[in-house]
DNA sequence: CTTAGTGCAAACTGTTTGCAGAGGG
DNA sequence: CCCTCTGCAAACAGTTTGCACTAAG
């Protein structure tokens, strides 16, 4: 039942946290892969859903994509873009929204929530207008 | 180029609307095929996204789970239950948000935003109640 | 020592795709 | 008649799991 710290583990909870980015599974083993060349994708797999599990890392499971993870566990909310699929913080005021104020006619206990914006991101909108002189999609 | 109206489309469509549910893709399929045997899973993979595409129907993509698909495609916030996955409507008052007002340092445009709340519903915690006796998970 | 964690391969789930033939407009 | 749509099977992506071995505490 006690979590140990594996050279694996505290490995991928570093490149995490280094990252300063919102990184799926995969990506990490990439990352971590170079200083472990023999780590299973598993592994990182295995220790991702462990470190969330334990509140040491969060699980963000954004628009039925791939899920990513992030090294920031106080309560804020993500922009994602449409195009490269990436992952940002956003500053929204969540006083804002107010969960006990909502009505659920279903008869919900409500325990959290999210706000998710989608967009563009700068660098999707300046390859957009690099090639807007041929084909248009 | 142009939509052709096929019995599977309509069946499809039809039963999402009397439904009055946030349906998945195989719950459809499920559904489809008493009335249409020979109906393949891919046909009606093939027809939600037409029909989302086209604005006839909106797609759901809920927190890294399954996709779930909606007849009611006025724009609106969705709450899930942690416990059984399934999707409601939820009465909450998209003018609380206010998209141009929010900051996005990486310089997105931000297209639009979805609200998510979670919670466990009414019968999952009827359930937990009556086996509140036994084991504790 | 004990038992959580690892690497590997194989399984699994949800979804997409290539193809030859069917049928809507 | 054309071309979108279909059913089927096979492929695919992301993730999970069974197993025998390894290593943390």
């Amino acid at each position: 039942m006690h979590m140990r710290m594996t050279s694996q583990r505290e490995i991928i909870l570093k490149e995490l946290q280094d990252s300063h980015q919102h990184l799926t599974a995969d990506e990490l083993y990439e990352r971590v892969k170079k200083f472990m060349p023999r780590i299973s994708l598993a592994t990182v797999y295995r220790n991702l859903e462990t470190l969330s599990e334990a509140g040491i890392i969060g699980k963000l499971e954004i628009s039925g994509r791939q899920k990513r993870f992030d090294a920031d566990v106080h309560p804020h909310d993500h922009i994602f873009c449409l195009q490269c699929q990436r992952v940002d913080n956003i500053e929204f005021d969540r006083n804002l929204v107010n969960p006990a104020a909502v009505a659920s006619d279903k008869g919900y206990r409500i325990t959290g929530y999210r706000v998710e914006f989608k967009g563009i991101c700068s660098s999707c909108r300046n390859n957009q207008e690099k090639k807007r002189d041929g084909d248009e999609q």
